[in-house]
DNA sequence: TGTTAACCGAGACGGTACGTCTGGTCTTAGA
DNA sequence: TCTAAGACCAGACGTACCGTCTCGGTTAACA
């Protein structure tokens, strides 16, 4: 059939306009509302070439996502874990809040749960390196003893990730930070190791402090 | 302009037909595949008698799923909170690989992030009745004793609901009965009362804490 | 199937409404525009009431032209052949031009060319009535020898009333009379007895009379 | 809005199939059960594809009468008026009778009436060019002596040519051709010149009327 | 440096679903 | 039994996108 492009011959200049094009219509419109005739449109590429490249709109809009690279993929490691795990938190937060991102990534996310192909490249380049990171920042504080060597990583995986998800895919409002921190510490408590000392005083601290009520 | 139908004088049998056709189809094909006209003509009905009284697509599966009721909306209550959860999220995730409505759901819970309408309904006929049951269920143990008095339910429905969600928009395999049980121990930990035995001290320094539970 | 309704029960209100109904709409929105159901509505009759009693839109449409009853089914016989010609044809010219039935009577025509019923009772109702008094005017002045004995009545209806069907139909300027006169003449010329006498003068005293010149 | 289509790239195949698709449904199925979406079927066209090129099924099958050119445009001229005129309204006739073209002709003819752009259409294409060519024709023969010098032209047409479509709107039987012979006998014997021998009483006294064609 | 193969924009194409509309039938309740 | 009201099935309407395709025009790697 038809055979695979040659990538060396691309042009540069569409592959960007067309990711530029996707990112700001999804911000304009919604992710729905958005046609990959609007983004040839937009982009001033024509939707042979498109096609040429992605398989679906999907598939443009998660690459742009990826390329806009809003969340860092790296882990800050402070030594303080609660502290490292509310930053990286609040970056996961804000994919979902940002302007621009905001509505793209939500369109992928519904996507790819009726898409299998998409889900998947999903999970491969923006999830799982974001996830690999934050496990091996956990297993860090495992080893220098602030979690229980017996605890279950997925499970805390679990616990501070998918309240973010379960909310945006039902509607609720996300989590704030200050809700983020509370997580935290309920998860690190479940897995500090068993004679609790120095990470649980700061977890307290953290709570006495100041008379932080919501919103 | 377009007065709303009568609703005394619609047809009961087109009703159920149509509802019965959205769930097969959505089975057989997968929600995304299925059109308002595959429905129209699978159930015998005429598109505009569809449109009469549903808004959309996802409004109809919304509707056959709720009327299905797989998962019950009342929650058992047997003294043993543990094993009372573990059988609500087991209702839960049955939704979710029910064979028929299994497909839909999926549907549903995608388009839903994507129009805020079908969302709130979604919530409104699903989640919530279910959603207040558990969270009855377990003020009730609170005031056995069972939970500390000031557990902070949210977090609690977060901790143990969300990694369900999380899984399954990720696509991710969903979790085991096995590992629902490992959730609901850890979460049960945080939140037991003050006089539970292991890890109490952990315990304590966070009921301590000041009652900062917004909202 | 259906049996026949007993007209004795029939409600003449609904049936007066149904065609002034019609009548109003084709004026408003032109025949093409109207449909059965804006028929109902603004009689303030249902639809299985109309559908009772009238087989299409057609139908109510021919009623309520026959019922208006704007060109007179009797033929004025004043001796002078040419002058009640033209008052005739004018009656004809009237039904097209008429604010009220112009519309209605120009959709019956197209639409019977499609629909051999319609157009069957097109004829019996409207044309063949008064074209019955024109044949029996001509053979009146036949009798009295102001047409040729042998003049072939069948050709005189076509070269009088023919013109105006055909400029309606191709959508050309309707006749004027003044117009009417001259196909009259020339008709009448054709068809005079041999030795053409009182008629023709008449004729002649009408082509040089006024400098009408048209429009 | 719309840009109008590039008309080189227009595809010639699928333009012809659906004049032919049009054309054929006509004669089976009789113009107005014929859809748009039997068109496109039948021409393996897609709808897009029809209306980008033509606005209603009325001027898809105006145009593909136009192509099939049954009657000749163009007017024989044998010295012998007469038996031209009756050559060319046979081939008027033949349009109204052929089994292919009669049925959308009719239709066309219908719709004409309801839609002032098709009916302008209609005569652009189809009426005009070849009136043209009658009118002048006769022109001829009053060049050559054969017609009176002021014999009114537009009287002419109505008288030949309108019989024909009174009839046919009306739901009458054609003309047979010895009645269309009869029309031209009629009509040629008040346009005859002066000079000429038969009736020529009549025809002086017509032909001494004032000049008064006006238009 | 000229050839040529692959890219590119443009946009027409066959499909197909959309959501709306009308035609005609049928049901219900009331007079 | 007729009526008004209006829900119903059927299916065409004209529009919008889909993903494929053909067309010239341009560009960049290689001869």
């Amino acid at each position: 059939m038809g055979k695979p492009p040659n990538a060396i011959r691309r042009s540069d200049k569409s592959r960007k306009a067309t990711l530029a094009a996707a990112l700001d219509l999804c911000a304009e419109l919604g992710y729905s509302a958005v046609t990959v005739e609007a983004i040839a449109n937009r982009a001033g590429a024509s939707k042979a070439t498109i096609y040429r490249w992605w398989p679906s709109k999907g598939a443009i809009v998660l690459e742009a996502i990826d390329e806009a690279g809003l969340a860092p993929k790296t882990f800050p490691d402070t030594d303080d874990l609660a502290a490292d795990l509310h930053t990286q938190l609040c970056g996961i937060l804000s994919v979902f809040t940002d302007q621009r991102l905001g509505p793209a990534f939500t369109g992928v996310l519904a996507e790819g749960q009726l898409d299998p192909g998409l889900s998947q490249e999903l999970r491969e380049r923006l999830i799982e390196p974001r996830l690999a990171q934050c496990y091996t920042r956990m297993r860090n504080a495992q080893d220098r003893g602030q979690l229980a060597t017996d605890a279950d990583l997925d499970v805390a995986m679990d616990l501070l990730h998918a309240p973010i998800y379960r909310r945006h895919v039902l509607g609720y409002p996300l989590p704030t930070p200050d809700y983020l921190d509370k997580l935290i510490e309920h998860t690190l408590r479940v897995l500090a190791p068993a004679s609790a000392t120095t990470s649980s005083r700061a977890r307290r601290d953290l709570a006495e402090a100041p008379p932080n009520h919501p919103e």
